[in-house]
DNA sequence: TAAATCTTGTTTACGTTGTACGTAACGTGG
DNA sequence: CCACGTTACGTACAACGTAAACAAGATTTA
């Protein structure tokens, strides 16, 4: 009957979150500025102002995405009170954060750039100011400590994000005629490239956010230091 | 006797680098995604096309916009050799690194997004390079303070535009209807919001800098340490 | 000197983007 | 039966980046 039904993907009845999952998968799959409101339609199979009943513009999709991508946080989240090695749940929310930014990497740079993106990221600051209170930091030493713990995060994924797409690698979404003043005035890091490329990121990440830690192991604390 | 002189600008040579230095003060004025081809060539009382007999493309702008940003970083720079007290040379990189990005805020998050920005600080990393060679640290080490210190630096700033941009603010580049979720599920936050807005951004910096910078100091160094 | 070439800017035009608007298919309640 | 709101579609438009052809002065070459 319908003599126009899609041919090359499933018919799901287009719901809102159809379309943010699609935008991640284009987003993933092409690069961010890829992500175009006709692209996510043919996707689908649909026409592009059908997108608009369930998104109202493209910046709201983008916010969108950023929290679909940033929900994924779901850190086993112990119970609040006293706890004396809180070390251990720090490094967990780190490795949780870690592991969505290696699984959808281009979606996490949108939420790391955009303030759609930070605003999202809230609740997950509130959890890490529920750690450090448990934790027995006073009120402004807690954001004080926040504060260092989220730039250490954005960061070192921003770097390693970007070291990554130093690294010879098709440029796909981003330029690729910048090599005019390179290698010539910066002996050290040609001599050092190497050496940047060959470690792991992770264990970068590992060995900042462990002197981090213990940076803030150090601050002054209140009663519930064991 | 010209019918259409440029009635609003003054009338130099359109070089390429006027034309970087308004696309910066575009980018500063009206935010960065204002930042148009049209725009710079009314701005300058040019036709469109002329802009790109300096320049190739868009992109290629973007990235002398990254450069131009980053070449008002120049500390001092003491000669090199040992040095025992590195981590004065640190505060000075990073006061030199805040002071253009209080200058040109919107222009270094171009910078620290776009992979591009990443490349034009090569030469930021070289001297970074030598001074903790300088400290004493071996290359794996010096690499391992490098991101670190990177990170910190890199997320502390794109966190303070964030914190900013969330204040009130009348939202000028971004997006202001993403009101939905707020302020219902992160008591700890809105508890701490006037905590969190309240500290300067630039005794947090400092706070988090100099936690990052004994962290440091006590890694394994070798001959030069005093 | 005159011709050829390069530089610098303009004009016109094309393809792509986000999205406002009008319209048609669809159930559901009177 | 109809009126209705919801959802999907096709058309249309303004703004974008930029390719192409062209014009006019400056510079080089014969």
């Amino acid at each position: 009957m319908g003599k126009k039904t899609a041919d090359h993907a499933e018919r799901r009845p287009l719901t809102r979150e159809l379309i943010v999952q699609t935008s991640i998968a284009i987003i993933e799959r092409d690069g961010a500025k890829a992500l175009t409101m006709r692209k996510i339609a043919t996707e689908l199979g649909v026409g592009v102002m059908s997108l608009y009943n369930h998104v109202p513009n493209k910046d709201e999709l983008l916010a969108a995405v950023a929290e679909s991508v940033l929900a994924g946080l779901d850190v086993p989240e112990r119970e609040a009170g006293p706890d004396q090695d809180w070390k251990l749940h720090a490094r967990a929310m780190a490795g949780a954060f870690r592991a969505v930014a290696h699984r959808y990497p281009r979606s996490m740079h949108l939420v790391l750039t955009s303030p759609a993106g930070r605003m999202a990221g809230g609740r997950t600051a509130e959890r890490a100011l529920a750690l450090f209170a448990a934790a027995g930091f006073d009120a402004a030493t807690a954001v004080n400590a926040l504060c260092a713990f989220m730039s250490y995060m954005i960061g070192a994924q921003m770097l390693e994000e970007g070291a990554l797409s130093m690294t010879g690698r098709p440029p796909e979404d981003h330029l690729d005629a910048d090599a005019e003043i390179d290698l010539d005035e910066i002996p050290r890091v040609v001599e050092l490239a190497d050496e940047l490329m060959r470690v792991d990121p992770d264990a970068d990440f590992e060995y900042g956010l462990e002197m981090l830690l213990c940076a803030l192991d150090r601050l002054p604390r209140g009663a519930s230091k064991v």
